[in-house]
RNA sequence: GGAGAAAUGGCAGAGUGGUCGAAUGCGGCAGUCUUGAAAACUGUUGAGGGUCACACCUCCGGGGGUUCGAAUCCCUCUUUCUCCGCCA
């Protein structure tokens, strides 16, 4: 959400950043000015009746003490009126109130100035690749056709067991699965990240904390009955330990990761691009979330760029990185690098990662503010990124390490297997 | 799931209708003393709205009510603790 003061200041500028998102915000943010306007002035005046109600009834109190009850009850009869004022007023700042921050709600996030303009994913920039692409052999197969071949992944009993898009891993499948948790968080704690399991439903405030709530309500897991929601992502728990925090500013950056799985209800999604791997309902990713202060948060955005880069060289995967265009840019991101990784026998590239600084958007809804040196409180800066998503990781392993005499382990990961090949 | 008790500032903890945004202690910050530090002493120290700055307003788990006036009384929800039941 973004700060009002921020609007009320930089409305223009805010527009014109926006239009890389292809929204017009003009009616939006003027509507926004003009509610704040509007919730101010409603306020003053409400808080000019509360005063005389306060002062009108010390000096109650002081009457009735003094013994003067005729004079007391004279001054009663006005509370009344104030009372009946106040309290209209009060519900008209709620309702006032309640619409600023629903329309606050519906504007997304300020592209940082790097984000390129554009509608779609082809607008996109890419900004780094690095990898050979192996050259296939004779009859290279798909990933599911792999995981048919050799038994690892079973997406039939998944149907069976939920509903597609619920996978069952088995065996060496499984094992490896395995292996990439442990690979990805051994990575991330020796990159100074701690980690942490959190649970894997969430409550309502948390959906909103993070902006989940109410813009992706369709895309999340409800249980009505307990009125909690399956976390789509790590992030959404980890970031909301800070809710309503004041944090020391020694205590920045605060580095966190986890492994979760991610719970997507996809709501209409079909087609080949959602075959095998490529798109689930449920899928594990380790995850790592950064808290930090607003003049090192590009620094530190860099650095978990770096982190994951290091990890596809390690795995030894193809890969590219893209600057996400103002139109494919989440809605609570200001800046947002994409990982993708080659998928030879698909011929296309998997997103992997998702690397995003949101400033102070998600801290503004949680209320996550540090003490800086002159002892104010102001927002801090939050940023997550995915280290990494297994299901396409995997995918890529399948495809790109496929031989002859089946599949190859990345290197790495042997020791976590325990075996070289499938 | 049943019975009882509780929820107050960073922490501990007082406060049972006006003098309470809240005693006191610890912690934090600043100062005195000291070569420096510790100790001791002095001062200061919650959040949000509002204002150029004040004033002023709101907040004592959440919501509602009683009252001229609520941290304090009533209702309700949530959470925690103790006891019982169930259980990986």
């Amino acid at each position: 959400m973004l700060q009002l003061q921020r609007v009320r200041d930089n409305k223009d500028a805010i527009i014109e950043a926006l239009k890389k998102r292809n929204i017009d915000a003009d009616a939006m943010l003027n509507g926004v000015l003009h509610l704040d306007e509007k919730r101010r002035a409603l306020q003053t005046e409400l808080d000019n009746t509360l005063a005389e109600s306060n002062s009108l009834s010390k000096e109650i109190g002081n009457l009735f003490k003094s013994g003067k009850g005729a004079e007391a009850n004279e001054l009663k009869a006005k509370t009344t009126t104030l009372k009946e004022t106040s309290k209209k007023l009060g519900e008209d700042l709620n309702n006032i109130a309640e619409e600023l921050q629903n329309l606050l709600y519906q504007i997304p996030n300020v592209p940082h100035e790097s984000v390129p303009a554009g509608s779609t994913d082809e607008d996109n920039e890419e900004i780094f690749r690095e990898g050979e692409i192996p050259e296939l052999i004779e009859g290279a197969l798909p990933h599911w056709e792999l995981a048919k071949k050799h038994d690892i992944i079973d997406f039939e009993l998944g149907v069976k067991v939920t509903g597609a898009g619920f996978p069952v891993y088995k065996g060496k499948g499984a094992r490896l699965q395995r292996a990439l948790i442990s690979y990805f968080l051994d990575k991330n704690t020796e990159a100074g990240y701690t980690e942490i399991q959190v649970p894997h439903l969430v409550n309502e405030a948390s959906g909103y904390g993070t902006g989940q709530l109410p813009d992706k309500e369709g895309q999340m897991y409800h249980i009505q009955a307990d009125d909690l929601y399956l976390i789509p992502t790590a992030e959404v728990p980890v970031t909301n330990i800070f809710r309503d925090d004041i944090v020391k500013k020694e205590e920045l950056p605060i580095t966190y990761t986890g492994y979760t799985p991610c719970f997507r209800r996809e709501a209409g999604s079909y087609g080949a691009h959602v075959r095998g791997l490529n798109r689930l309902h449920q899928f594990d990713k380790v995850e790592i979330v950064r808290v930090e202060q607003p003049e090192n948060s590009y620094t530190a955005l860099d650095g978990m760029v770096e982190h994951v880069k290091n990890i596809l060289r390690e795995l030894e995967l193809p890969y590219r990185i893209l600057r996400l265009c103002g139109g494919d840019l989440g809605f609570t991101s200001a800046l947002t690098y994409d990982f993708e990784v080659f998928s030879t026998a698909q011929d296309r590239w998997l997103e992997i990662s998702s690397v995003s600084n949101f400033e102070t958007y998600q801290a503004n809804r949680l209320k996550l503010r540090f003490k800086d040196e002159k002892g104010k409180n102001q927002l801090a800066h939050t940023l997550n990124g995915s280290s990494l998503a297994l299901p396409r990781v995997l995918a890529g392993i399948l495809e790109n390490y496929q031989t002859k005499d089946g599949i190859q382990i990345p290197e790495v990961l042997v020791p976590y297997c325990g075996f070289d090949s499938i």
